[in-house]
DNA sequence: AAAAAAG
């Protein structure tokens, strides 16, 4: 079993290829195929580091069944269409083949803000040493090791600049090991704190594998778009964001990412399905629809991504997932790539999430409560009718002490969609600056309220658990659980907009007898993130009852979801969170890969 | 019980 491209590329233009296997060739030497010409492997020999440890097409050693079964979609005739302008130096850089027609690719990175110099280290956030000593726990047959730089992966040399482009120096944790896996083939379960960068873990592999396929012959069907990837969120306005760092990460590798999502005009994203896509974002409803319409095949998706898959798989959103991955076109586990990512993965969903996977790896990274650290988290028992009066205590003393002098931001939930609009006006009377965000609003005011919210415009935003998860809003330094959630999950999401990408942050809860259930849960968290706890609230941790609502999932510990549920029931009955079989705090250069090294951060979500 | 996601 050949096990790199370039051997698959040796065979493919020597007309030898069995049909099995997905056949690589570089897009100097796609116009000429099939000729005779030798294929040269110097295009792609600079940067394979480390082909080692990292092959394109398989696993190393391939002996697992299933996990380098790609999917071989009736790619036939490579290069038919292929008109590379033979620009470029690279055997990577594929740009513009044949899509668009002609129209030019805007510059993502063209309208960043221009960071002033000085305060460029800040607003990247990049800090080294918040996540030196992370313990990672991975499981699966024949885990692909983990790198160390971007360097030593070959993701291509156009998706090489734009990481360089993005400012990411070294990758996060979270994509030093799911990098590696996910090129491999691998179908990926993966848990790692909020604000670690997980978008790009997925997006890269994606990127690349897409950029080494873009040949693949697609079906041609009048207004029916055929994406080679698709990416679910369960929230519009996290597709937009995914969509926006797609974007910059694809930028001129030729790959095509389009967003599709509701309460949005469904014209434009039509325009934008019929002009070509690669990988699709969308929220759920949307895609149904477009999928029920006709304009969206998911026949020939070869890489299928669940961000928050926690969320898109519990009551309100399984029906729906299940109908898009497993009654429409999709192919099937091992004929397709899947990659589930979350902070949080609750062992009951990760068996229903195994239903869409194949031999896959688990991964978890973060040390017990290791988000959590750098967010300051308070707990203060504040009477119902007290909160909106409390809640402007703090927002007027913080005005004064400057904690959020520098253009801080207060992001605060409530349980309801008629109490954020309630609290909104409230706050807007009192002369505080406050907007809102829930899913009563018209997509219209939702955009407008997060605009105003980032751009420090109003610097209050109250929201429903719209905003709860993967959004990445720069500058949170507060977050106020005016109304406890009643998972504590949801609270750890919440609470993970503030102290993103290694910055610190304040997270405050309301608690009062409403919340009884989440004593408990809410008294281990912070323990296990080393805060202080209450003696009050400890009082009704000790006092909480069994079964009162409060399935607490981690009684093992657990943080961050981070064990298999497939160790579950053997001979790790009951053991602590982490103390599975290995893989536990992967010591420094056990994997061969070289020393993990001071600082790892920096790609963050 | 609530929130989200199609119109």
């Amino acid at each position: 079993m050949t096990t790199s491209w370039a051997d698959s590329a040796e065979n493919s233009a020597n007309g030898l290829a069995r049909p099995t296997r997905p056949a690589y060739v570089p897009p100097h030497l796609r116009n000429r195929a099939l000729s005779s010409d030798p294929p040269a492997a110097t295009s792609y020999s600079s940067s394979s580091v480390a082909g080692d440890h990292v092959n394109y097409g398989g696993p190393a050693g391939g002996s697992h069944g299933g996990s380098s079964s790609k999917p071989d979609l009736g790619r036939h005739g490579y290069g038919s269409n292929m008109q590379t302008g033979g620009g470029g130096g690279g055997g990577w850089n594929g740009r513009g083949i044949g899509r668009d027609r002609g129209r030019r690719e805007v510059n993502p990175f063209e309208n960043e803000p221009a960071d002033q110099s000085s305060d460029e280290q800040e607003s990247k956030g990049i800090n080294f040493d918040a996540y030196d000593d992370i313990p990672v726990e991975t499981s699966g047959d024949n885990v692909p090791p983990p790198v160390n730089t971007f360097a030593e992966i070959d993701l291509g040399e156009a998706l090489n600049q734009n990481i360089q482009r993005c400012k990411y120096v070294k990758p996060t944790p979270v994509q030093r090991y799911a990098i590696p896996i996910s090129l491999a083939g691998r179908d990926l379960m993966a848990c790692a704190q909020t604000g670690s960068g997980k978008t790009a873990a997925f997006c890269f592999p994606i990127i690349s594998g897409i950029m080494r396929e873009q040949y693949v012959q697609r079906p041609r069907v009048a207004r029916t778009a055929f994406p080679l990837a698709l990416i679910l969120s369960p929230t519009r306005e996290l597709s937009c964001q995914i969509h926006d760092e797609a974007k910059k990460f694809s930028y001129q590798t030729g790959v095509r990412v389009v967003v599709a999502y509701g309460g949005a005009p469904i014209n434009q994203q039509l325009r934008e399905l019929e002009r070509g896509v690669d990988i699709l974002v969308a929220t759920p409803g949307r895609l149904v629809d477009l999928l029920e319409r006709a304009r969206v095949s998911l026949q020939m998706i070869r890489y299928l991504a669940l961000d928050e898959a926690d969320r898109m798989l519990d009551m309100g959103f399984e029906p729906q997932i299940r109908k898009i991955v497993q009654q429409m076109d999709m192919p099937p586990p091992g004929m397709r790539q899947t990659l589930l990512f979350s902070a949080t993965f609750p062992k009951e969903i990760q068996g229903l999430a195994s239903d869409f996977l194949s031999n896959y790896v688990f991964l978890a990274v973060g040390r017990v409560g290791s988000s959590t650290d750098l967010i300051a988290q308070r707990v203060e028992y504040v009477l119902e009718s007290d909160k909106r009066s409390h809640l402007m205590d703090l927002l007027h003393a913080q005005r004064e002490t400057g904690i959020n002098a520098k253009q801080g931001l207060t992001l605060v939930f409530v349980e309801t969609k008629k109490g954020a609009d309630a609290l909104e006006h409230c706050l807007c009377v009192n002369g505080f600056p406050a907007t809102s965000i829930h899913g009563d609003r018209t997509q219209q005011e939702r955009e407008l309220a997060l605009r105003s919210f980032k751009s420090g415009n109003t610097p209050i935003l109250v929201a429903t658990d719209v905003a709860a998860r993967g959004l990445d809003i720069p500058r949170v330094a507060h977050v106020v659980n005016f109304d406890l959630p009643n998972d504590i999950d949801d609270y750890v999401h919440r609470i993970g907009r503030t102290g993103r990408a290694g910055k610190m942050g304040l997270a405050t809860a309301f608690f009062n007898e409403s919340n009884l259930s989440m004593a408990k849960p809410l008294a281990d968290l912070m323990q296990e993130a080393n805060q202080e706890v209450p003696a009050w609230l400890t009082r009704y941790a000790a006092r909480a009852s069994y079964g009162g609502g409060n399935r607490n999932r981690r009684s093992g510990g657990g943080r961050f979801g981070g064990r298999d549920f497939r160790k579950d029931g053997s001979f790790n009955k009951g053991a602590d969170y982490y103390g599975g079989t290995g893989g536990y705090g992967v010591p420094p250069g056990n994997y061969g890969g070289g020393g993990y090294g001071q600082g790892v951060t920096s790609a963050w979500d």
